[in-house]
DNA sequence: CGAGGTGCATCAGTGCCATAATACAGCCAT
DNA sequence: ATGGCTGTATTATGGCACTGATGCACCTCG
């Protein structure tokens, strides 16, 4: 009945790079180690080395991994932690103030909820 | 740095259905009153009156409003109550999930940042 | 009846996304 | 040194969603 949120919807290589910078921040990739390369990720998630490659230009463009021509790409020491600076900032300033009224619109209370999970 | 969420990047005509979804539930649009003109809208709003179309259709699959041929559409009643709990499920089942684990991910505690607004 | 308002259908254009097929430059273990 | 692995650049293509312009059918009011 409603067409939802463009949560779902979104760009594969956005999808991605949330998991990207999930994995990151959780150490799944740890500091200092090697990610997956693009082909590798690439087949594991059914998309194209391309598609891959787009998502990882955005950490590499933020600094948080390195590339070693003709190695791998590499986590950064202490990306983990300004990751999640920056997308903790970048999330209380632009996503949940809409958050929060939408909520109090629906007659939900986050606090209440929080205990349910 | 962070190329940031699609909150943003949305496409006009689900912004507007959100914004005229807001508007049903608090009451601005009134039960069995007249919304804007898919014109007059569009005008309002810098948008082009098709884009706006595209937005109350929804509404009308759904079945919150009513089209009175030449006239205009026309909100139904129950319209606010019915939006609001259909809303608040979709809420709760396709989006709470990915925003708590995200949260708690980022070190953010809902029921802290309930009192900061 | 005619003027001005309504929603709506049709057609076209545009841009982003994803994919594909190659090719290239660099590193490393065998 | 060679084969196999890295990331990257190039070009082309198909699909899809969004937006836009025009015209039509309908209603209401004077």
């Amino acid at each position: 009945m409603n067409p939802n949120r463009p949560s779902n919807n979104r760009p594969v290589y956005l999808k991605l790079r949330d998991q990207i910078a999930a994995a990151i921040i959780d150490g799944i990739y740890a500091e200092g180690a090697m990610l997956p390369s693009v082909r590798a990720l690439a087949a594991e998630q059914g998309a194209n080395p391309l598609t891959v490659a787009k998502a990882y230009q955005q950490f590499q463009n933020d600094g948080l991994v390195e590339v070693q021509r003709g190695v791998g790409m590499y986590v950064v020491r202490g990306a983990a932690e300004r990751l999640r600076a920056t997308e903790r900032e970048s999330f209380l300033r632009e996503e949940w103030p809409e958050i929060r009224s939408r909520m109090e619109r629906l007659g939900l209370d986050p606090a209440a909820l929080t205990l349910t999970s």
